[in-house]
DNA sequence: AAAAAGTCTTAAACCAGTTTAAGAAAATGG
DNA sequence: CCATTTTCTTAAACTGGTTTAAGACTTTTT
């Protein structure tokens, strides 16, 4: 019953009830993924929703010059996806990729259109989901407007602690939109206070 | 019937019958807004959505040294709301301002539930709504990573268009992220090319 | 176990954007 | 229509963050 993780999810939100567990279980894709392997390419339509059962994964745009600016991690118990190409069904610009060996579950559109229809509730754990992370990039970007990279360095460390131990610090200096070498520097200031 | 520019709005994603219309018509509320007058301010719970019928309105952060951060525009024909505390309805760190005398309808979150499930359709033109704003934070906070000052001057200019007249440059400015000062030089080297 | 790839740090030179200041022009309010 | 507020610009001094380069260390791959 490799689905429990996700059932656990839903819980607060969504109680499910036993054919509704089986429906899913029924609809939804395992994948084991190795380290560096991508979920999602720049050019390619985002045809699902990820959750993740191990690993870790970031999303990121790589721009002309080559460089990757990371929008979004995601570890255990946590979805990701292109919500914008998933639901427009254009290209995306974007790319998922593993930082650590992983499973997943696959979601594809048209059974999370399927669960919206059979069981309404999905709707508004779905909407719950896009506000959420529409109000963390609202947040992001006043934060990227009004604060150094070190307030934003310091409130990363506080708002993902489990993060941490866990990305390589080039991987953190990408998410706040500075170089590592200037990450590596307010480190070295932070320490000698 | 001035609720005209309204279903014309939702004309193409929602075509609405004659009792739908007067259900619309009897709860929602027209108000008459003042330039510098706010619709949010800092601290309030945001309890509505606003549909623009006449008028230019920003929406910003003040950070602690009081400067402002545009975060939107929104003019004839288009909706504003701090969508973070209306659904969550936590306090909004964010401001609503009127830049120009003006006209709006306001739609509660009462009425837009009761919508919702009396028109099931309004489910999904809100949630398209909230997807489309969703990109285009994404968008700019890519593109504040990746691009030069004079590189989202420039794309300001290109997408929209219907603004640049409109607007005082320091509103612009503040929307792409810099200062006046700056923008100044930036239209400085433009010209002179 | 060796080779290869990725990570972290330091430091100097550099640059994009800010700050401060100040004056002229334009728009708004009473 | 006069007074006030807002807007726009220029310019010099400054600063937060980048770039380039290089060496030591760690992790991953074979």
């Amino acid at each position: 019953m490799k689905i429990l993780p996700l059932i656990r999810f839903f819980e607060p939100l969504l109680p499910l009830e036993k054919h509704e567990i089986a429906e899913l279980e029924q609809r939804l894709i395992f994948r084991k993924i190795k380290r560096k392997q991508f979920l999602l390419a720049e050019g390619e339509i985002c045809k699902h929703y990820y959750f993740v059962i191990q690993g870790c994964f970031k999303m990121f745009k790589a721009d002309p010059s080559g460089k990757e600016h990371n929008l979004l991690f995601a570890i255990e118990n946590q979805w990701i996806s292109d919500i914008g190409s998933f639901h427009t069904e254009n290209p995306s610009q974007l790319f998922i990729e593993a930082l650590e060996e992983g499973e997943v579950i696959q979601l594809a559109k048209a059974d999370l259109i399927h669960f919206y229809t059979v069981f309404p509730k999905f709707n508004r754990v779905f909407r719950v989901m896009i506000e959420d992370q529409f109000v963390e990039l609202q947040n992001r970007l006043l934060q990227t407007f009004s604060s150094t990279a070190e307030e934003r360095y310091e409130a990363f460390l506080n708002d993902h602690p489990e993060l941490i131990q866990r990305l390589p610090n080039t991987q953190i200096a990408s998410y706040i939109g500075i170089t590592p070498e200037f990450l590596s520097r307010i480190r070295h200031q932070i320490a000698s206070k």
